[in-house]
RNA sequence: GGGCAGGUAGCGAAGUGGUUAAACGCAUCAGACUGUAAAUCUGACGGCCUUGGCCUUCGGAGGUUCGAAUCCUUCCCUGCCCA
């Protein structure tokens, strides 16, 4: 493998990048690496009791994509050792501790879904209980003893909570030095994060001076933020886009991202070239533009990198069927219903179909008019709904159901 | 170990013996308007039957009372101060 020269590689690096830190020494390396013909380290840390991938993950591994196209050697390490001990920061509740099994099931799963976005050849996965569960506590004690105090608490997070009087667990100031080890461990050369890891991959940068290694260098990325436009995209706050999702599903989730998050979007979840951005750039500022235009461009590039062109055709086809022109889906997921003389109750209806979670929300939701049958609007809850086959219930905007009669 | 302040619905936050299923804000959901954008407006937002009512909730467990989120006991959890 030929490496481009050094300009090339930076440029592809520095594309959507937060921070290099320091990014002389990341051009020391390069430049070294040129001259040795040897492959930066690279190093992404993955956390696998969150399985589900999103296009928040895909920033990272997409950089990390773009290190391994340009010859150097891609290093995922599965967060299992942590994810066995469980993290009863923040506020939720006991964490349920992993077992091995499952942090092994999930390590697989999360490096299947990866291998969606990363090149088969130069990429490496490793789990750091191999090197985390052979320490002892004196060699805890000694790893704890090369940081202070004083320097954990520098960390936003920490400062924050701790002026805010919110609870930190010791343990939870172990856990930048467990990461440090994991960059000892693999000699890693660059480490990647999102700019919420900054503090995490500098203190693997002094770690590492300590275990008489060349320190890595940080590189951090933006934070994707969630479809709702705040929040950090993630799937607990339900603001995320699969990357396992179908494509109407990615389709329509990406249209319902505020307007003013489109060129983010571009730059850190799609793949789209500087002069390609430009372009984008110069069409979302132009007034004469219809933002919306360039979100189903967004829309239809994002489903193209997760299924295919075809896909995204037929995604934004389906979408403008049922959205802009109100009609049916083409494919609805069928259920069948318990009738009594081929008529059923409309609360019946809804909640033995699992469509709504009770008769209460039924209410509502007839009150409100969010239910119709065949495309007629129900609008009383005693409604008495007569079953043909094929019959499709429409709960809210989304929420299609064909009934079939059960004998 | 001692002193103090706290733990209320998904989150934040009122309420400190009865008219409190519990103000308000955020989030969420539905409807209108739209481009499944933003902004705005309307409504819902514990469960069950419903003009009204019933049941289950205010860290856990007991207790006082006709009646408790509100008082008492005890336990658990969090923060601050002192040692």
């Amino acid at each position: 493998m030929s490496f481009p020269p050094l300009n090339e590689q930076m440029d592809i690096i520095r594309r959507g990048t937060a921070e290099i830190i320091p990014e002389e020494a990341l051009v020391q390396k390069i430049e070294h690496s040129l001259k040795t013909q040897i492959p930066l380290r690279v190093k992404l840390g993955c956390d696998p009791s969150k399985p589900d991938l999103h296009l928040g993950h895909s920033v990272v591994l997409r950089k990390l994509r773009h290190f391994q196209d340009i010859g150097h050697q891609a290093i995922l390490i599965v967060g299992d050792f942590t994810g066995m001990i469980g993290d009863p920061s923040g506020r939720s509740k006991t964490r349920p501790t992993l077992t091995l099994e499952e942090t092994r099931k999930n390590g697989q799963s999360y490096f299947e879904q990866a291998m969606k976005i990363l090149s088969t050849k130069k990429v490496q996965m490793l789990y750091n209980s191999e090197w985390l569960g052979k320490m002892s506590f004196a060699d805890v004690i000694s790893l704890a003893s090369k940081y202070t105090v004083a320097r954990m608490l520098e960390r936003d997070e920490f400062e924050k909570r701790f002026k805010a009087q919110e609870p930190i667990s010791v343990h939870e100031f172990l856990y930048p030095l467990a990461q440090a080890m994991d960059s000892v461990a693999v000699a890693a050369d660059v480490e990647l994060g999102g700019t919420d890891q900054k503090f995490n991959l500098l203190v693997g940068r002094d770690i590492q001076r300590e275990y008489g290694l060349q320190p890595q260098v940080a590189l951090t990325l933006p934070i994707l933020p969630g479809t709702d436009g705040v929040e950090k995209m993630s799937k607990s706050l339900d603001n995320y886009i699969g990357i396992n999702e179908p494509p109407k599903e990615i389709f329509g989730k990406t249209l319902s991202i505020p307007d003013s998050l489109i060129y983010d979007y571009f730059v850190l979840a799609t793949d789209v070239g500087l002069t390609e951005l430009g372009e984008i750039r110069s069409l979302l500022s132009n007034p004469k533009t219809n933002p919306r235009d360039v979100k189903r461009r967004l829309a239809r590039t994002l489903v193209a990198m997760y299924h295919s062109e075809e896909a995204a055709q037929s995604a934004q086809e389906e979408f403008d069927r049922i959205f802009v022109k109100k009609d049916v889906p083409d494919e609805i997921p069928e259920a069948t219903i318990q009738t009594e003389n081929g008529s059923v109750g409309i609360l019946k209806l809804l909640t033995d179909t699992k469509l709504v979670a009770s008769n209460g929300e039924a209410r509502r939701m007839i009150e409100q008019g969010g239910v119709s049958i065949d495309g007629m609007r129900i609008d009383s809850d005693k409604a008495v709904v007569t079953i043909r086959d094929g019959v499709i219930v429409k709960v809210g905007k989304r929420k299609f159901l064909k009934v079939i009669k059960a004998e």
